[in-house]
DNA sequence: TTGTAAGCGTTATCAG
DNA sequence: CTGATAACGCTTACAA
């Protein structure tokens, strides 16, 4: 990965044209600061010998990257493959886009996230479900790079964007309680350091609340062994739901933290030789693309992921709407139950 | 998104200990030149001050940015949210990541792709599913800057990695003429730039051209009309199928040239009444995660696109193997179909 | 309107 | 073995 030739500099064409290196900047940036034909000519020559400015240079001299990041405990692999990141990349890239800024992703690099923020070159990052735990917030606001987090109730004094994850699973159990579903299995996310799974504050905490709120508030608890755990992902639902079930398990109705997870569990369930929705009932958290497609099509929890992309950029450019006494600026957005094909009542036959 | 304080320069770790700027360079990048205690010292002192390199700085002095491009035509918003780009990128990153290259994602800028490579800052470029239209390509060749295409065989004279379309698109062919389908509906890619739909040497063309071998050899031609385009998405795939649909064509069989299209007809299909594989069969390509676990499962011709990642990153870094007469690296990789439970034969009974 | 020159924070060259 | 000093390519006061 060598370069061949040389690239040509701004020195060059300002000595071809005849005029200062400055002039040539001007040319470019503020061009009104020149004489209408310097420009052109300056141009055209520029042109010619096909001058591209060094974005290095230029962000040296600029201090400036405009680049944001987008900072994860999770590796690019797991990152890229998510189709809940991917949807919320989707959102950053969009409304980075829209002000011209490029997005770098920021994840552990040989295993340091640490490491990985100090080589990272960005104007402000955007953090995604950082736990309480992680030491690169403090690394972040010791290094002045503007910072928002996304999906980290456990940093109440960080600008973020958050959803109300407690009252969304809520609904999702209301949902299922109200079908009269009484036995469930929980189905929870398990984050990169396992040591942490049920940090407090950590969305499988918060959505766990709200999952017990609502089922206590219908005299119902949730019996022992009825959480199990896995990574995000299709494969981790069915080996989540699959242990559940070597271990004796046996219910009505499944909360998964993650559409990716309830469809993994859908399929588990299909090869123990389940119906779904008739034997067991399934609802998700998300709403990813996919929970469209599914068969039957997936009852989940509506978040506006990508939303919360564009939000999180909106937020360290400096545009947030809410900002609360102490100049925190905080974006909290709705959840919202839908209802498709992967519920019924215990025992109910499948309807379309 | 404005600094706070100025940060820790290598200038500042000079004075406080004593020496000089390079001494400080020298106890980091080549401690070995140092005396022992001098590197011990300086070490200390930079942690004291919190000193951490600027790594634009490093970036401009080395003129390296440690950073390889993935270029695609496509925006930000349909890459993140396509699971074949998500495996490829995945594959991408792990191979970067192992080489400590950070990935940069180059996608159209206000519109511009030749602006978005200009303002790249990248030791070397990864081209996905540039066809042979793309000015880009010459525009990278002249910055001198390494590359490599992926999914562009239109492109014989660059280094790349391919898979054989053409063969991978006649076996899928080939499986549903064996289970008896004479009426086929081909749904095939819609690039980015409309206008170059049927480009000579893009993946619809190739796939295609498989296609109709495959159908030729037996005997069979596709009808008119028999092939639609859409984006390469579950939406697009929906809509495409329903388009065939309303004009009239009633195929038992559908080759869908990407899995999310496949996933899309499947869900049409149903809605229009149909039973997958009972009524319809459906075969895809790429054979995405998500693949697997549509229900029924996807039929779909494999190919191996986390390695296409991994292989362009080692091909961009020099370590090709195979490299012809012309001294042009090239990687050829295997396609191959996988049968589950989304084929069976005309007018057949769902199976298992 | 244009030019001069001083950074920006490193690494690399080359004396000492 | 160590340390000045000159790049690196650009932007931006400040002068002219």
């Amino acid at each position: 990965m060598e370069q061949a030739t040389r690239r040509t500099t701004i020195a060059d064409v300002a000595r071809a044209a005849g005029v200062s290196k400055a002039a040539v900047s001007f040319a470019f940036n503020t061009p009104e600061r020149l004489s209408a034909d310097t420009v052109t000519r300056i141009r055209s020559i520029a042109t010619t010998l096909d001058y591209r400015p060094d974005p290095v240079a230029r962000m040296l001299a600029q201090r400036r990257t405009w680049t944001i990041g987008i900072l994860t405990p999770q590796g690019l692999d797991v990152i890229f493959t998510n189709p809940y990141f991917g949807e919320f990349s989707a959102g950053v890239a969009t409304a980075a886009e829209a002000a011209g800024l490029a997005i770098q992703f920021i994840s552990p690099l040989h295993g340091s996230l640490t490491r990985a923020v100090d080589r990272a070159s960005v104007d402000g990052i955007i953090a995604v479900g950082l736990g309480a735990d992680h030491p690169e917030v403090g690394q972040i606001r010791r290094s002045g790079i503007p910072f928002v987090v996304v999906d980290s109730t456990a940093l109440p004094d960080a600008p973020g964007v958050e959803v109300d994850d407690e009252a969304g699973a809520a609904v999702a159990a209301e949902h299922l309680l109200a079908l009269g579903h009484r036995d469930f299995l929980v189905i929870g996310i398990e984050p990169p350091s396992v040591a942490t799974t049920m940090e407090p504050g950590g969305v499988t905490a918060r959505r766990l609340a709200g999952y017990r709120a609502a089922l206590r508030a219908a005299g119902v608890e949730l019996a022992d062994g009825a959480l199990v755990v896995g990574p995000a992902s299709m494969e981790g639902g069915i080996v989540a739901f699959r242990r559940a079930w070597a271990s004796g398990r046996r219910p009505t109705a499944v909360l998964a933290m993650s559409d990716a997870m309830a469809i993994g569990t859908m399929r588990a369930a299909r090869e123990l030789g389940l119906r779904v929705p008739g034997d067991l009932s399934i609802v998700g958290y998300d709403d990813v693309d996919v929970a469209q497609y599914t068969d039957p099509p997936l009852t989940t929890v509506h978040q506006p992921i990508r939303r919360k992309g564009e939000e999180a950029v909106r937020l360290l450019l400096g545009g947030g709407r809410l900002r609360d006494e102490g100049g925190l600026e905080q974006q909290h957005l709705e959840t919202r139950l839908v209802v498709r094909g992967s519920t019924t009542r215990p025992g109910g036959t499948v309807q379309d």
